[in-house]
Formats: structure tokens, C-alpha cells, sequence
DNA sequence: CCCCTTGTACTAGAGGCATAATACAATAGA
DNA sequence: TCTATTGTATTATGCCTCTAGTACAAGGGG
């Protein structure tokens, strides 16, 4: 069963996709797999300190972009198979190297200093 | 006379903010220095096709930041002492690194596995 | 001197995000 | 069967961002 105990939220992003990218996350890591349960929406909203209503949207999400699937009164599994745990790696890796990539062309850093600055902020 | 024709838009951040860290981005980039002039409000609306209170909002957070400054009906200028090159420096750098490393370990990359990632999208 | 531009301020409204408070049908479990 | 939980839906409120429209004092240039 997931919880949401360690989901540390910001005040820059809706709530309620920090909420599936979270899941995304842990379906990448491999800590979560298909079948694995998701607390209920007042659970989930205890968890995290927010409303119900904004867990129901992150579900409503989860739900539209293939990764979560609810049976009514039976709660909602993860499904994540071949093709959506592909989207899911291109969307927070490719996704995350390029943004990073573009911005740091916009500020005319060179790949070289690129590798030492992320090197100097690794540990 | 500074210009923003180039700045590109997003629906994701909000665009006063764009604003500002494009402003910061020419400082940083040397293509805007102290005493530089800016373009009237009604302008840069104009140019960006955007509300006029809007860009007035870019320019009290820029002001509130301390890098333009504004003399009533002289229009607004940049101001990019030292200690103010060195903060946007900062911001627009190691922020940017430090994020992106977060991202990366969130999801279990390796340094050896980001340079690379980094590498093929570089060109 | 007059007009136009400028910075600044204000009210009003739309849309997205989040909260609060309910409501209800369906089902699992005692 | 009764009760508690669950997913789902609705209405209202508040905040932030952005747009739209208007207003006004101050200064520059003809």
C-alpha cells in the first residue's frame, strides 16, 4: 500500500500534479508495481494535509494519463505496463535533461562548466 | 534600449516572473549593463502582447529586487552593481544546478548516467 | 502653452487552484 | 441487516494571475 507520508510539497506547483509525479516517481523506482493499492482520497488527504477534493483531482489526472485505475468502492491500483513506464522514464528523465539543457544554453554555460557545476553539487 | 521580442512565453510560470528572469538573463549575459534603458510599460505590453498592469507588476518586482530602477517619466533603467551581478549569478546557476541534481536524484540517476543524458542532448 | 507620453493607481471580471462543507449511492464488514 | 467507508459530485469562498478599462499628475517636445 503507497502512502504519500514522504511526498514533501511546494508552494510553486498545483498540489495535485506533485501528487502524480510523485506516483510517477515511485512507479519508476520501482517502488510501486502494477496492482499495488493507493490509499483512499480522505487517507491520502490526511496524509498530505490538503483537501479531499484536491486528491480526487490528482486521481481524476492519474487516471486520464493511464497509470492509475479505480473500480468504484474497491479503491484505485496502480497499472503501469510496457508502454506507459516508458512514458512515464521519457517524461522525468528525457524531459528533466532537456529543460535543464535549454536553460542552461540561455545563460551561455558550456557543456565543460555544466559537468563541473553539477559535479561540485553532487554531494 | 532593451527589447523583449525574443522572450518566449510559457502558460506554465507566471509572466511577470518570465519577465524579470529574462531581464536577469541579459544582465548575466553582459547584453543589458548599468544605465541601460527599458522600454515604457504600454511598450513591452505591446511587444509581448500582454496587459500593461502586468508588466507594471515585472517592474515592481524588479525594482523590489533591485536591479531596474525608475525615475517617474524618465522611464526605467538597469542597475547591476557587483553584489547585485553576483545574486542573479547565483540564481540563474547554481539554482538551476541544484535543482536539476535534486530532480535527478529523486529518480535514482547516476552522475556518471546525467552527464551522459546531458551529453546527447546537448546538440 | 499644449499635447502626448509616461508612471502609477484603481475597479471589475475571468480562470485556475485550493479549501470547506455537504450530499449520496454502493459496498465491505461486523 | 446495520454501519462505516469509499468514490463522486456540488456549491461557496478565497487567493493569485491576467485582462480590460479608466483616471490622473508630471514632464518633454513641438
Amino acid at each position: 500500500m503507497l502512502n504519500f507520508y514522504e511526498l514533501k510539497l511546494n508552494h510553486r506547483d498545483p498540489v495535485y500534479m506533485q501528487m502524480a509525479l510523485y506516483v510517477k516517481r515511485q512507479i519508476l523506482l520501482g517502488h510501486a508495481v502494477s496492482g499495488d493499492r493507493l490509499p483512499s482520497r480522505r487517507e491520502i488527504a490526511a496524509q498530505l494535509s490538503v483537501n479531499p477534493n484536491t486528491v480526487q483531482k490528482a486521481f481524476k489526472l492519474m487516471e486520464e494519463e493511464g497509470f492509475v485505475r479505480t473500480s468504484s468502492t474497491l479503491g484505485s491500483v496502480v497499472y503501469a505496463d510496457e508502454e506507459t513506464l516508458r512514458r512515464i522514464e521519457d517524461e522525468l528523465t528525457r524531459e528533466l535533461v532537456r529543460s535543464f539543457v535549454d536553460s542552461a544554453k540561455e545563460i551561455n554555460l558550456s557543456f565543460k562548466t555544466v559537468v563541473a557545476l553539477i559535479g561540485e553539487h553532487w554531494d
